[in-house]
Formats: structure tokens, sequence, C-alpha cells
DNA sequence: CTTGAAATCTTATTGGT
DNA sequence: ACCAATAAGATTTCAAG
């Protein structure tokens, strides 16, 4: 009999149904989200070195990686780009008070243009919620002048991030 | 003499010194910003299916990367993960409004949670703006009681998202 | 799940145009 | 600056325990 260092009662929470986890939900154990959490942080990684991290072989990974995938836990693996150097040092967050949801329809149009980087309905006074990264306050300037022209809003109101002290996407809780 | 199909006289903005760009913008030519659009979709691409896609060679196309990672446009390559399936449906932008900048300090602590995507400060009434993605509303609730020991804050206002319609990284404008 | 190994593909480099 | 070809390395897949 040999002794297993890493834990010879490693249970995975995957196969037990115990709770009935929401529809969209994906059922994660330890593992998979320390997985998650290095991969968010660095996916070039190679499965050799992802395996000494968590104890694992590398096919053992690979396999892992390969059903978060598939199951869409991990939606793409994307280049993180520096705004700054791409001559978008300003950001801004754009709150949107329309009278009416109809507007909706036509703020989306906006997503065509590479200064929006999201576009949200929200609960609250304002009906949308912008956040849009410009060369300087003229190109700002422009983007609210583009939404101004559109009918069926109360107005805007822009919050300029002055420092940015964390952005990052989400991540797993372990 | 060979004609050449992809244009013969593709001049590249680099090495021109027309306009002095501000210190931290990088100088980039139309294919690099192509290529740094491709990679911001999906990273994961070969290096030969790029260079199709850009009419590059494989190496080319690899240079070109490897520049851009040096000089930082490309400040990493990161798993972006679907947050409703790490049990975290519940977005929600919260203006926190301080009476001193004192208080800055204090929310930085907030980065240690896993729920908190972003904090910036910003410009307006509220001086300070999270982006956080809670299981709950009742998680929500705790991040915000956390929020309210802290002292020296009027108060603090949350728009919960109801639908994200775009939501993407820096892109580049071409 | 692990170990080990083989096949395939990508990446990195060199020299040449 | 790009291309072609080579060399090196990684990923992926398979088999066996």
């Amino acid at each position: 009999m040999t002794t297993n260092a890493r834990g010879p009662s490693t249970r995975t929470a995957r196969t037990s149904r115990t709770s009935a986890q929401e529809p969209s939900a994906a059922a994660l154990d330890d593992t998979d989200r320390k997985l998650l959490a290095l991969l968010a942080e660095d996916a070039t990684r190679t499965y050799a070195e992802l395996g000494k991290l968590l104890f694992l072989s590398a096919p053992a990974v690979h396999e892992r990686a390969r059903r978060l995938k598939r199951e869409g836990v991990i939606k793409a693996t994307v280049a993180a780009l520096d705004a700054a150097k791409l001559n978008r040092p300003l950001l801004a967050f754009v709150h949107v008070d329309t009278t009416s949801w109809a507007v909706t329809r036509q703020l989306l149009a906006l997503q065509e243009l590479s200064d929006v980087e999201e576009i949200h309905t929200v609960t609250g006074e304002s009906a949308m919620l912008l956040k849009v990264r410009t060369r300087d306050t003229q190109s700002l300037e422009q983007l609210l002048a583009r939404i101004h022209a559109i009918e069926g809003f109360t107005g805007t109101r822009s919050y300029i991030a002055l420092t940015t002290y964390l952005e990052r996407g989400p991540s797993s809780n372990l």
C-alpha cells in the first residue's frame, strides 16, 4: 500500500448531487476554482506548470481545462490590452436617464463605437449605464453629443475616473 | 518583377516621427491594431492563422506580437470567465460618497474580496465607484454593510445591472 | 487519476531576399 | 521588414496501471 501525499480522500464535489445548483451555475470543486484563478491571471502557462501548482499531472489539468471551456465557464482566452497605450487614457462612466425603455434600442447602436466598453440597463434613477474609454475630453464630448442626439431621455451624468486602483474580470471565490 | 497583391506601399507609421505621441502611448500601425483586435477577441489562434487574416507570414506576426507584449500594449493573456457560471449573477455599480479622501485607503482593502472587480476614484458627487459581482442580493448587502462600517462617508448608491448588452476590454480603434 | 511515450502542432530561430 | 526552412519545444492523445 502506497501513501498518497496529496490527500487520499480528495472528494470530487462534481459527482455529488447534494444541492441542486442554479441552472446556469457550473459544479466546480476547489481544484477547478484554483485552476480558473490561475488561468484568469495568466493563460500562457503550460499544463506542466499548472500541474505543479495544482499537484496534478499535465493531462489531468488539460482535461479539466477542456471541460471548463466546454461548459462555458471559460468563455474565451483573450489578450488584455493597455488602454493608455492605445491612446485611451480617459475612463468614464456615463449614466443615461431615459423617459421610455424604447430608447434602449437606440443606445445599443453605440456598441459599434470602440470607445464604448460596456452597456448595461440598471435600476435606480438612471436607466442605462455606459463604461466608455476615450482619447481625451473632446472625444468624450463627441460621444455625449451623439447620445444627446437621441430623443427620449432626460439627460446624462458622467463620472470621470481619476485613478483606477483595481480592474479585473470575474474571479472564482477561492 | 512580381506583383504584390497585398499592397506594395504599406507605410509603417512606426518609423515616421510626424507627431509626438503622448509618453505612454505606443506607436502602432494598422496591422498592429488589427492584430490587437484579433488577439483581444481570441488569443488562442495560431500565428499561421493570424498570418492568413493579416496577409503576413507566421514569423512576422510572431515578431509583432512579441514587440506588443514587450511594449506593454498587451498586458497579459487571460481566461475570460463567465460570472454566472461562477455563481455571481448579480452585477452592481456602487457609488461611495466620502467626506474626506483619507477614506480611500480603507476602501482599497476591499480589493481582497473576490466580489469586487473594479475600484476607481471619480469626479462628481461621489468620490469612489465600485464594480461588484455577487451571488445574490444578500451578498451585496453584506458588502455594503462592510463599506458602511468604515467611518467618514456620506453614504452609498447602488445601481444593479438588469441586462448587460455589451462588456469587453479596451479595443483598438480600427 | 497517474505515468510514460508517441504523434502532431506550434513556436522560436536562423539565414536569405 | 518580411519570407522560407529548420530546430526546438509544447500540447495533445493514447496506452497501461
